[in-house]
DNA sequence: AAGGTGCCCAACCGCGTGTTT
DNA sequence: CAAACACGCGGTTGGGCACCT
């Protein structure tokens, strides 16, 4: 039973689910003759429904030329396209996938292809790119001292084997809320092309690095300092913003050059300062900290082979990154990323200025 | 094995629009 | 012209079922 009440207490008229006797009776009936009146059909035909119930369930399951089964990819594409095109008109789209009902269309929608855009990082009302979380991760990263950002973006993917290096604990709830879908990771990048300079500080960092950043270890650095506590919780934010799809990346400005070349079981903390130095050209952050592995303190000969990782003893001073999260928008549209995620040709230009103009 | 949880989708509901009286 | 009727559309619901713990 879908519906739990199986009779309408007003019209006594059967409601809920159709038996195959009550559909035979339907069929017959419009077989025989038509059905130019709904009201009336239910009473000739010798149903206890209402017309409109008779109505729904000839149109959305008993019509013959009902297309039943998944969706082609085409179709997904065809929808993604009219939906972009007309909104949630979901009859008008229906006309134009044969077989398929409006009903059909808007489950599928809602079920499938909605939570496919966002994964994506697609807005599927604007069917722009997402920027909700956008902001987020700006306020996140766009201060972030070079070395964690180098932590970050070297432990992310190990670009031979195209996945997510699988040094990370994916027990961690941060790491399994960041990097739920891989492949989705993969897509988003790959999308996202012309933030090369992400795609390739990833590439440079994923390759130089031997043993990534453990995360619990980078955990420990963002619980251990009060300011990168405040990047804890906003990246906390951030992930829990953004559950459903992973980062539209955009990344301008390079200077991400520093390197963990030797972070196996890295844990330990990072102090740094912000300060405004015009000697200095401007924002720079103040760098100093201490690194162990889990079984004893790196000595300074170890240290110098971590990369601009510094000394425990020293400071050193980094230009401020200047890392703006930004839409992918400028030559990414809904229609690129769908066909460059499904490898399908595009259709012509004038074949959709046709159906929006229906 | 049993109970819990979340997803899917058939069917319902309310409302807007067109047609008839 | 207004009221009643009929239809169709889009949003929402909730039972069944698969999967997880």
């Amino acid at each position: 039973m879908r519906r739990s009440a199986e009779f309408d207490d007003m019209s006594g008229l059967k409601k809920g689910p159709w038996t195959p006797e009550e559909d035979q009776k339907l069929v017959d009936y419009i077989h025989k003759y038509g059905h130019e009146n709904w009201r009336a059909l239910p009473k000739l035909a010798g149903l206890n429904r209402c017309g409109k119930s008779c109505r729904l369930r000839w149109t959305n399951y008993l019509r013959p030329d009902i297309k039943r089964g998944k969706f082609s990819e085409d179709e997904e594409k065809l929808i993604v396209k009219l939906h972009s095109l007309l909104g949630n008109k979901w009859s008008a789209i229906a006309t134009r996938l044969p077989g398929r009902t409006d009903n059909e269309i808007k489950n599928y929608w809602n079920t499938h292809l909605r939570k496919k855009l966002l994964q994506m990082g697609i807005d599927p009302v604007t069917h722009r790119p997402r920027t909700d979380h956008i902001n987020l991760f700006n306020a996140l990263i766009g201060n972030l001292p070079p070395q964690l950002l180098a932590a970050f973006t070297s432990s992310f993917i190990n670009t031979n084997t195209s996945s997510i290096n699988p040094q990370f604990d994916m027990n961690n709830t941060l790491t399994n809320s960041l990097f739920s879908d891989t492949t989705q990771l993969i897509h988003q990048i790959q999308l996202l092309q012309n933030s090369s300079l992400l795609v390739n500080s990833l590439i440079r960092n994923a390759t130089a690095t031997t043993s990534p950043l453990n995360i619990e270890a980078l955990n420990q650095i963002l619980g251990s300092h009060n300011q990168l506590q405040e990047y804890n919780s906003t990246f906390q934010q951030f992930l829990s913003n953004s559950s459903d799809s992973l980062i539209d990346f955009g990344l301008k400005s390079s200077n991400v050059n520093a390197e963990f070349t030797h972070a196996n079981n890295f844990s330990g903390k990072l102090d740094y300062q912000e300060i405004n130095d015009t000697k200095l050209g401007g924002d720079q952050l103040i760098l100093s900290g201490t690194c162990s592995t889990s079984s004893s303190v790196i000595g300074n000969d170890q240290m110098k082979n971590i990369s601009k990782m510094p000394n425990e003893n020293t400071s050193d001073i980094y230009p401020k990154q200047e890392l703006i999260m930004q839409p992918s928008s400028a030559s990414t549209s809904t229609f690129e990323a769908w066909d460059q995620i499904m490898g399908n040709e595009e259709a012509s230009d004038s074949y959709w200025r046709d159906i929006s103009n229906h």
